[in-house]
DNA sequence: CAGATATTGATAATCTTTATCAAATAATAA
DNA sequence: TTATTATTTGATAAAGATTATCAATATCTG
């Protein structure tokens, strides 16, 4: 739902909106956070800032991913271990394959949804505002470097 | 699958074969994780815990969760913000609803999650290990209360 | 009971995220 | 363009949860 450009364009006007003041750090983070698909950290999106912006703080990354997840949009992917990532091209909840050997994650098209939302609801009488699916394996690289390793692949 | 006294001698068993002792620290609590319906987390634990042992180490409570989860007898519901909870009546994956305002965890009966981690294999080609389903919501109690603040309720 | 090993308690270390604050910058209007 | 004001930045300290360390203690086996 939306190209990078579209998506970058969209939080501008929300940060507009919301009498934010565009800095070229923040726009920084923004370009890189609605074109990367790799779900990103914050030490991530710090890194590839380090060519263009030197004297980068990394507290400003942190004080822009958590303004723009304030503001919708951005999809905070917390772990218990602090190795949290972000989604900048679906700020909405959707599911993710996480592989836990090479911690790629990937956005699987999945439907049917919704009717869990409302299962959950009559179930437990919650009223229901999000939602986090998380699928843990291994991903098709890193089970071809497991059989390679093993001497099982050609 | 299996009631409370079960599960406290299934994980006697899984601790007796792996070679740990049987500390009274360990089996009371064992004896917590299998009985609370809470999720509680390691703090909760500790806490239930001053009045029987009240020289328990914080440590201690951490370290043996460690142990029983990398047995397998205890989930881990881990948050970012280091909220983490732990159930031991249900070690394995299963649906929660959480209460974004008391911050209560229910376990909600739901089915049809067996083809969605089929859907992602198929879509992904991750060869997927485990899972995790959340529900983030109010619960019942929370938007009664909430009701009454605002007039709204009889 | 004795010996070997694992566990505990107390505390330091680690690591990610948040808070602090002076200096720098963006937005607005004169 | 420049001045004014509020926001943001960079650097660093602080906070908070989990893990590591290590001497003392307790368990298990025989
Ligand atoms: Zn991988
Ligand atoms: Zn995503
Ligand atoms: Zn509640
Ligand atoms: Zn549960």
């Amino acid at each position: 739902m939306g190209s990078p450009q579209q998506r970058y364009q969209q939080i501008l006007c929300k940060l507009r909106e919301s009498n934010h003041k565009l800095t070229p750090q923040r726009l920084a983070i923004i370009d890189i956070l609605v074109h990367s698909r790799s779900h990103p950290t914050v030490e991530a999106i710090f890194e590839m800032l380090q060519e263009d912006f030197p004297t980068m703080s990394l507290a400003t990354v942190y004080r822009n991913v958590v303004l723009l997840k304030s503001l919708g949009e951005v999809l905070e992917i917390g772990f218990p271990d602090g190795s949290n990532r972000y989604d900048g091209n679906k700020p909405y909840p959707h599911p993710h394959a996480i592989c836990v050997r090479c911690k790629k994650i990937v956005d699987p098209d999945l439907r049917a949804l919704g009717n869990l939302t409302a299962q959950v609801r009559q179930r437990t009488g919650f009223k229901i505002l999000t939602h986090r699916l998380d699928f843990f394996g291994v991903c098709r690289d890193c089970l071809q470097s497991e059989n390679q390793t093993k001497g099982v692949g050609r």
